[in-house]
DNA sequence: TCCTATAAGTCTGTTTTACAGACCTATATG
DNA sequence: CATATAGGTCTGTAAAACAGACTTATAGGA
């Protein structure tokens, strides 16, 4: 297979991991893409630290794949942006390949929590 | 938008997540992807800490995504197993979501070195 | 055969980051 | 006005990352 450039330039990939290359970040947007879009909410579901989260809100602000609603009423949103809404064939794929290979039952049982 | 089910249940997004969710794994994978398939190669390319590249190998290779190919002659080789190659198409979206919503050229620049 | 270079790690000490859990603040509601 | 709640911030500790030196095995050359 020929290698057609180096790996540091900035690719799409290499772009793309920097955001989604992190555990919490595909989980945040997993919940979102499920309807989630509230700080406790977060929290409650995933058993993620506060801190953590807000980190990660943050990130997502900054990528601009989430946005800030600022509380009209008494709660903050976080929505998807349409950035961030179109990760959804790549969540897709994530979804078909985890479901296609990750859950072999003939494999010793591991501890996904 | 219906929330149908509890975050912490094993869903195939959430195990992909414990595999993919890591800047580091997503950019030894690209390469693996590109032909690479060396210890320094991946060294060199990335500027990743060897303790690092030794420790994310491990894990691609626990969950089964590269096999290590002993040396015969003088190299091991990492290559990408069936269900290594199973994340082309997932690649292939993130390498076209990168495209289409990374390089804004309206937007402040960022280092992405 | 011995010498050297190289691949593929391991180890050490230090800096960064993550985390649990307590604390804080603004606002909506009774 | 008092209280509960959402949405954070702060603090101390534990884990992980990193740079860079060290180690080991082997292939190939002198």
């Amino acid at each position: 297979m020929k290698i057609y450039r180096p790996s540091r330039a900035p690719c799409p990939i290499g772009r793309s991991a920097r955001i989604l290359g992190d555990r919490w970040v595909l989980l945040i947007l997993r919940e979102a893409f499920l309807g989630v879009d509230r700080f406790e909410q977060f929290i409650e579901r995933l058993e993620i630290n506060r801190a953590a989260l807000t980190s990660r809100l943050t990130i997502l602000q900054e990528s601009g794949l989430i946005e800030r609603v600022p509380p009209q009423g008494r709660k903050a949103r976080y929505v998807l942006t349409e950035r961030g809404t179109a990760l959804q064939p790549l969540f897709a794929e994530m979804s078909k390949w985890g479901s296609d290979h990750l859950f072999d039952k003939t494999e010793p049982a591991k501890d996904w929590s």
